[in-house]
DNA sequence: TATATTTTGTTTCTTTTTCAACAATATGAA
DNA sequence: TTCATATTGTTGAAAAAGAAACAAAATATA
């Protein structure tokens, strides 16, 4: 195994075990809603106007489940709706006072995981940092570029 | 933001940006196959002596689900059960040839992933490749040591 | 403008996954 | 050994999520 394959196969471990350890810990301080309502309600939290359509982009789940989970999360009080009056067709989210409430949480909890980990980023330089940031930055684009391939096959 | 949560951020993203476009391509070349089942197959096929409870593991999912996964998957002809003569409990799994072939196709766009993102790490120096799987190591690491303490917190 | 195409959100049906209880077996402690 | 505890795999019911078809509205095209 080359050293690009090493690099993939650890990120990709590193991050699973990441996202596994706090999802347990944020399904731990917020029983009653499940990882994705929180993801949801995040992001309502942080996007004005979000709608269905660029939820289920963020969460990649599919339009039909976002619609199902707002209509739910609409129902326990957590969020609710609202139109513009120069469009009928979209319908966005934001967060009720409850709502904020979870959101709030789960910002604590994300800065707890951040200072949590602080310790890992101990011995990094600020070049390091540059580096790492760049070389994320350019393997995004990269995949962006592909994405687009893959929009122009399936159209022909 | 600060950087280490910029890089926490990124690596998020970036992360499930390369899952998403893969997965794409994966459900596209093995259309009769869920990401879940190929997963299965994937960890079958590296594993000897795979069992339902290791597997669940590895896929971050539940034994029930994979019993059942696992069920479906020796219906369909692709894995195979087995005992050993000193274990009436545990039941491990292994790939048929037909298994074999699905576990090849996925290997292969895997080697196709890699070859595709190859670009990036073009102006990576054996150095800076150290660093980054260093860093990741690390971050396991803690990441292990930080499971250890809530499996801890769980018994008390 | 008129019409075709695309986008948006919803719904129904189906599949996937979880949850929680369970039996069978293995392991550990007395 | 014997008995308590833990592990393993399975099941049925419920929840979560996907797929596909659809209507309504917005946008593009002619």
């Amino acid at each position: 195994m080359d050293k690009e394959e090493q690099v993939i196969i650890s990120f990709r471990d590193l991050y699973n075990k990441i996202a596994w350890v706090n999802r347990l810990k944020l399904e731990d301080s917020l029983r009653n809603y499940t990882f994705s309502e929180v993801g949801c309600i995040e992001y309502i939290g942080d996007n004005a106007d979000s709608n269905v359509t660029k939820l289920a982009e963020y969460l990649y789940m599919t339009r039909g489940a976002l619609s199902k989970m707002t209509k739910k999360l609409i129902e326990k009080g957590l969020i609710e709706s609202y139109q513009k009056p120069d469009n009928k067709k979209e319908i966005y989210f934001r967060l009720t006072e409850q709502g904020q409430v979870i959101y709030n949480v789960h910002e604590e909890m994300h800065k707890k995981f951040i200072d949590r980990d602080k310790v890992v980023f101990e011995h990094i330089t600020a070049e390091q940092f540059d580096n790492i940031l760049g070389f994320m930055k350019k393997y995004d684009r990269h995949l962006d570029a592909e994405l687009q391939k893959m929009e122009i096959e399936m159209k022909s």
